[in-house]
DNA sequence: GTTCAAATGGACTGATGCGTCCAAAAATCA
DNA sequence: TGATTTTTGGACGCATCAGTCCATTTGAAC
């Protein structure tokens, strides 16, 4: 009877994090691993087969989670003008930042920061760090190619990153709804893109 | 035996609100009233007798500190060049964000959002969207006054609000360090203001 | 059909925390 | 000094929840 085993059941692990994700994100960190349990229509040892604890359980959510989120970054754009990629840029950014699913998880990060600090660090590491990198580094690029004139990219990048945001990203957190419709959305993206280009052209 | 009164001692209310937000700011919402009578230097009792229970110690805390924070921003500045308002402005905003003992205040909401949404929502009436008024406000006038271009104020004050958060929103929800170097605020609130007003220059 | 790992569910421990109760002490006021 | 109100601190009830234990059942491989 071994703890924690590894190649049990795969489809059990991603059933019971589907439903950690459901369950923490209505309930926040307190929810209890009955309640998960209950909704993974699983029992409370398997969990615990699985995972080995509560702490363990939420480090694998969101690392499985993180990577899905901000995948859509990691495709560069062809070399077009600027505010065509900017627009596709802030579009996958303001879409994170409206996606209900993808910030329960940030909120859940966000209740554990003092339990587990290591645990909101890597996440601010995977996540905005990481796109704030993406983006710096096509920044750089364009202004190499005399397209744009960014003399600190990394600053910029987190200007671009939190016009996308704004108080979405606040909304978001306090669980209050976001207007999540893509018309909307799209118009928005292509404003940043334009506001921010006019900012940063040569 | 009043089980709540509002004649009590006002300077044992103030003791009581203010341990509850360091000892909350510390230990998030988790944090027993029995920690913040160590704190206050109080018996739990009184503060059941202050308050009648830990919800309405919280939004009591909250009410109080919500206008505190957004009260600098209500000085409109002189008219002279836009960018040194806006410069201004962006300072205010970028101090809030890394003010350590504000940011755990809107971490505790956070984490309360769930069970007390109508608080969250108070919360950020009063603040990011009273703030992001205030900002639209000024932007309409600079624009019939001729020396700025702004189509659409609320949409650019939220702009410009998400570029002075930028990632240190992010760090200070996450419970990170958040750099507070006066001099590097003022310079990042200037580049800021510079960027903003190209994005909107006449 | 035997075997063995994995899953179940229910009971149990230990800890924590909200909110209450109360009798004694302290402070306030008349 | 005497009367009233607040404060204190400690004990208590009650609920919740993490994590463990275990006897029983399921299910797949051989």
């Amino acid at each position: 009877m071994p703890r924690l085993v590894g190649q049990i059941d795969q489809v059990k692990s991603e059933a019971i994090l589907d439903a950690a994700s459901d369950v923490l994100g209505e309930r926040g960190l307190g929810a209890s691993i009955e309640a998960i349990a209950r909704r993974a229509a699983v029992s409370k040892q398997t969990i615990y087969n699985h995972f080995g604890c509560k702490t363990a359980l939420i480090e694998a959510l969101v690392a499985r989670r993180v990577s899905h989120i901000t995948a859509p970054l990691r495709v560069s754009g062809a070399a077009e003008h600027p505010i065509e990629t900017l627009t596709a840029l802030a579009q996958t950014l303001i879409e994170i930042v409206s996606n209900e699913r993808a910030y329960s998880l940030i909120r859940v990060t966000v209740q554990g920061a003092g339990a587990m600090p290591e645990l909101a660090k890597a996440v601010f590491e995977a996540g905005p760090a990481t796109t704030r990198a993406l983006i710096a580094d096509y920044l750089a690029a364009e202004t190499q190619a005399g397209r744009m004139a960014v003399d600190d990219p990394m600053e910029a990048a987190e200007f671009f990153a939190g016009m996308c945001s704004g108080h979405r990203q606040f909304r978001a957190l306090m669980g209050m709804e976001v207007n999540a419709d893509p018309e909307q959305i799209a118009h928005l993206a292509h404003t940043v893109a334009k506001r921010f280009f006019r900012a940063y052209a040569p």
